[in-house]
Parts: structure tokens; sequence; C-alpha cells
DNA sequence: TATAAACCTTGAAGCCACTTTAAGGTCAAG
DNA sequence: CTTGACCTTAAAGTGGCTTCAAGGTTTATA
């Protein structure tokens, strides 16, 4: 495996900034690198399709705990594909949970706007509806 | 104003944990209360709808920030409902926002979901779907 | 060849909005 | 008079980075 790259060229080959790589390194996410003479962090291929798949979890929302267990798995071709489904599942329910929250709160502000028209602070529906026992 | 309760009677009261009560003194959000003899904060029902209407706006999803505004807007009653009005658009822009997100992100995972169905690791389309050039 | 710009190194602090912990002081009930 | 429930403070932990400070190295240009 040839180590060709610089932290800064695998942050552009991975699109992941330089200081979360060695963030990632410090929370034991991604191995210790080899290093140049000058202490200088070297890296391979192997380490940018590591690394970009990090990203890619981490772009659908999964947590870093999860991605820890997305990679152990990917490291593991031999087992149950039932765990990666079973984390996914998991994953989409707390997503479509959000999207409920979100709606009930978007209604919310909704109705706010709405009955407020303009005025002086002491008619504002909205600061009305914020103060206890109206 | 009658100052009656203790730090615990407030949370209990406005529904806001003690140490989250602190916090908001000292962030500057919530003024310092006199005190008893022996160093307990006193609070009256001014401070009971003060921190309920934090409450409230926090729960809304307000930042910690704008609630800062609101009751700024709040306590000057004479100035133009505008100003609640233009915030309350910007939070509800951003829910909205959030919601498109979290909708692709939803349609997304419901996919992978549907390509996998079972197998190894090595079949896994949600591992492959994650890894770089397929 | 000098030097400046662009990289790299580390550790620590900052971000948001709290929550938790530790180590104590105070007060009401039995 | 002791037990347990309250209160006090400062500091650290949460997640997932980002930013900063203070340096060392390498590369491009004048």
């Amino acid at each position: 495996m040839s180590r060709t790259l610089t932290i800064g060229q695998l942050a552009a080959a991975a699109q992941t900034p330089a200081p979360t790589i060695r963030y990632y390194e410090k929370i034991g996410l991604l191995d210790s690198p080899s290093r140049t003479g000058s202490n200088y962090r070297l890296y391979g291929n192997a380490d940018v399709a590591r690394l970009s798949f990090i990203r890619r979890a981490r772009e659908i929302g999964f947590t870093i705990d999860q991605v820890r267990s997305l990679l152990a798995f990917s490291d593991n071709r031999d087992g149950d594909c039932c765990a990666v489904t079973a984390l996914t599942e998991q994953h989409l329910a707390e997503v479509e949970q959000k999207i409920r929250d979100l709606n009930l709160l978007k209604d919310h502000l909704s109705r706010l706007l709405i009955s407020c028209r303009g005025g002086r602070f002491s008619d504002c529906s909205i600061i009305g509806a914020l103060s206890p026992q109206q």
C-alpha cells in the first residue's frame, strides 16, 4: 500500500477538514498513520476510502458511535447484514420522529404568525402566547 | 413583590431544572435573585412568569440569543411587534429547511433499507452505498 | 539565496445548551 | 439528634467538531 498523501491531501480527497481528521484519530475512529521524517502524517488510498465512508455515514446522520459500529461491520465481511439493517432502521425511526416533532413545531409557529398581525408588543399575540396564564 | 420561593420551588413551578436556572443566571438570561441569610436564592411570582416564558420559547426551538431578544421585546411593551414577527418567521424558515433536509435523509435511508434484504456484510448494499467508488 | 506563503505539528480553548459530579453547608421531620 | 432532602459552588462532561496560538517544514517566487 502506497502512502503518499499528507493530511491536507487526504482532506481534499475525502472532503473532510484536516482538523476533523486529527479529531477522528484522537477519538480512535481512525488509526494513527505513519509519519514522515519531519513528523508529518502520511496516508494512503485505504485511508481515503475509510474516511470517505465515515464522511458519508456522518452525512446521512449516523452518530460517531454508530459509524464506529458500521466500520466494524464493514471490516468483518462474514458477519450478518442484519446488524447493519437494524442500525439503519433505528436511525430511520429517529429521523422520522424528528420530522414529526418539527412538523408539530412548524404548525405551532405558523399559527402564532397567523394570529399576529402588527401592532405594539403589548398586543402581540406571539409574546402573549409565550407569557404564562394568558 | 413577595419573594418566597427557593430554587427548587421555582424549578417545580416553571418546570425547569434547578441547575438550568443557575445556568440561565450565569449567562445573564435571568437576574441574580435576592438571597436568604443562609445564601439560598429567593424568587417571586415574576420569576416564575419570566422563567416559564423562557421555557416555552426554548420548547418551540428559539435559541438562547433569540429568547434574549424576545425577553427584551416583551419588557418593552411600546415597541413594534414586527420585530417579534420577523424573529418568528426566521425561526419558522429554519424549521422548514430542517424538515426538508430530514425528509431527503429519510428517503435516502428508506431506499438503503429497501435495497438491503439480508445476507453477509460483503453483499450488504448499505455498506456498499457508504463505500467509495462502489 | 532569501523570503514569503502555504503547509504541517501540538495542546488548549471555544461552541451550544445544558447536565453531571464533587464536596460541602442548611433545614425540616421523626 | 440524626437522617434525608434541600441548598451552595466550581469544574468537568456531553457531541462533534472548529478555532486559536505558537511554533516547525516545505515549496514557490523574486
